[in-house]
DNA sequence: GTGAAAGCGCTAACAG
DNA sequence: CTGTTAGCGCTTTCAC
């Protein structure tokens, strides 16, 4: 039954003086003579006294705590933009409350208002939905948020959110791109959640690629994987199904792709030699060897960390509405899933130069 | 600048009546009658009230939040455990604050510390070492705690603490056995941290399992690689530079057999031509077509729910010291890496059987 | 049935 | 330099 710990007035009592100037010792205030304040920082330590983080919020300073939602530790986008947020935020003083929504709203809803009663001082959401209520009346209320990983659309709050996203459309250009000078024309693809930036803009972004081309894409090549393992299994099956099958499949995330790539081996098919295969966001197994699957790599741990830094300066400088949206230039990764190695770009197709790695927009 | 939210006070004024009124009307309680019941309750909603959870927590009823310590999300092992902790927290209404030590003593110390300050009602450590000074204090101040993955071994500490764990000493031997039968003699082994509980129960099962056999471990045949990628390459790469070269490793963990894989690849050798592996834990990687390694499965996401069942016992129902400590068994998982679908076992290598699936000891 | 008052642990005026 | 007082938002006796 939790022995109790002890309290300010504890030591205070124990010390012969006011918990007021325990107070002001424990937080170097000026006024307390060096003397006291190390006889009290003294039997404070030997009675093993740690400050009330909860009275301290109650009073009124902030809590130095964030929450942090995410959809599901299981997706393997997420551990590492957790870590991230979570080491940074311990070495700033700040504890993370983690709260998984699985793409529900009204889980978010709930995740969201629990940590506003328990007193966060701020929240970095990467579960956000392309119209997210629950987002909107944060921005609303001028809460401290961050959006990392995905976006919100609707003006004019999506101007007034500081995000930290990669770059969607680009990447699936790229991957397209990369795939086109293949000589694949016939793309099946496994879309992400479409309510989701991440998931619109990377289906977008192909569609862009094609349309430009004076391509069309084939509603039957446009399979919803929505970021599901299960899913992108059913959907690559249908997609292998076709009669022409598709010549390569573009997966909107690498567990989607992975999910394919079994689906694809189960058939007794080759990659790339049958059919090429290209994913997002460049997790770990992609590259694994004998895996070895194409993709478009997001920097996650930095995501995180730079999320965690704007928010906290949002926090603690309290820096006016100056919002700052980060859109970062994911790094194109080639392995041998798509048969670059071997057989390399037909010299018909042309090219576009793609380049730096991010950029930030400040005003 | 965060419009602030109302407070008991607000809805106490609007509703006309004392705040003791309003939290007793929250609360249900029957002193309040069913119409200015309703009243309040309607009022608070439109209000968008939310009651203050530090507020509570210092008041002194438990804070309904609790902590989880992990190594580090990074390792794929804590991924799942934790998403099991905090789903399962949410639905009891718990919020749960995660902090990674990297197998760090002094992180570890800090974490904790941290969490009680924020006055958490429970915490589960499954970064524990096998004397562990965090954990022992936590003990001896009976504060609920419930250790998961790895455990501690100082007596009589050790008796008194709630524990979730796999049998590490049987997933040794199993594989042992496995790899024994099929006629492997040499054999490597990629140790993982010595000072845990998993990393030196899985070495002594593996050096038992010999032992019955009459059978030395060559020591040259032991490497250090600390569950940590970077060093199980290059004890990976160790071993199999060795004259005559082992003809099977065995890895302490998954994470570690993957990148013993990748050495291996890398020489151009063959698994399991060439050499075999195993790995531990279960870790869906392992499962990918072409990397099938054969290993011992964790049911990860069961032992998450498990710990934090019994945590929430121990607070809530203020269970007494009726320490419950489970210990499940592994589940065998034979793929490619072996060789056993190719060779099968020797006939000359004798067999025992292993069985069930968990049991639980209370005392 | 309802309200007033005290207090959880801490900080911040305001006095001395 | 140090102590007294009040109050953060809520719950809980104890009166009415």
């Amino acid at each position: 039954m939790a022995k109790k710990r002890p309290t300010i007035k504890d030591i205070a009592r124990i010390a012969k003086v006011s918990p007021t100037t325990v107070s002001m010792a424990l937080h170097d205030h000026p006024r307390i003579s060096t003397r006291t304040r190390k006889r009290i920082l003294r039997i404070a330590k030997r009675e093993n006294y740690q400050p009330s983080l909860v009275a301290r919020a109650l009073v009124g300073k902030g809590s130095y705590s964030i929450g942090l939602i995410v959809s599901s530790l299981t997706d393997p986008f997420y551990p590492e933009l957790a870590q991230a947020v979570e080491e940074n935020s311990l070495q700033l003083g700040y504890n993370m409350i983690l709260c998984s929504t699985k793409n529900d709203i009204g889980v978010e809803k709930y995740c969201i208002d629990s940590l506003r009663s328990r007193g966060v001082d701020g929240i970095i959401i990467s579960s956000a939905q392309l119209v997210d209520p629950n987002v909107e009346s944060l921005i609303e209320g001028d809460f401290p948020t961050v959006l990392v990983n995905r976006r919100i659309k609707n003006e004019p709050l999506a101007e007034r959110v500081d995000y930290v996203v990669v770059d969607n459309f680009l990447g699936a250009h790229m991957l397209m791109e990369h795939l086109f000078r293949l000589g694949h024309d016939r793309i099946g693809m496994i879309t992400g959640l479409l309510n989701t930036s991440t998931g619109f803009e990377r289906a977008e972004g192909a569609k862009r690629f094609l349309g430009e081309r004076g391509l069309q894409l084939d509603p039957k090549l446009l399979t919803d994987g929505g970021y599901s393992r299960e899913l992108a299994s059913v959907a690559a099956r249908k997609l292998l199904n076709l009669n022409p099958r598709p010549s390569a499949i573009f997966a909107a995330s690498d567990e989607m792709a992975l999910a394919a790539r079994e689906a694809i081996l189960d058939l007794g098919l080759h990659i790339p030699q049958d059919i090429a295969l290209v994913g997002f966001d460049g997790i770990d197994a992609t590259g694994y060897r004998r895996v070895e699957i194409t993709t478009v790599a997001q920097r996650r741990y930095e995501m995180g960390s730079m999320a965690l830094k704007i928010l906290i300066d949002r926090i603690e400088k309290r820096t006016p509405p100056m919002t700052s949206q980060v859109i970062m230039k994911p790094d194109m990764v080639i392995r041998d899933s798509c048969g670059y190695r071997l057989y390399g770009y037909k010299p018909d197709r042309s090219l576009k130069a793609m380049n730096p790695t991010h950029d930030t927009v400040s005003r």
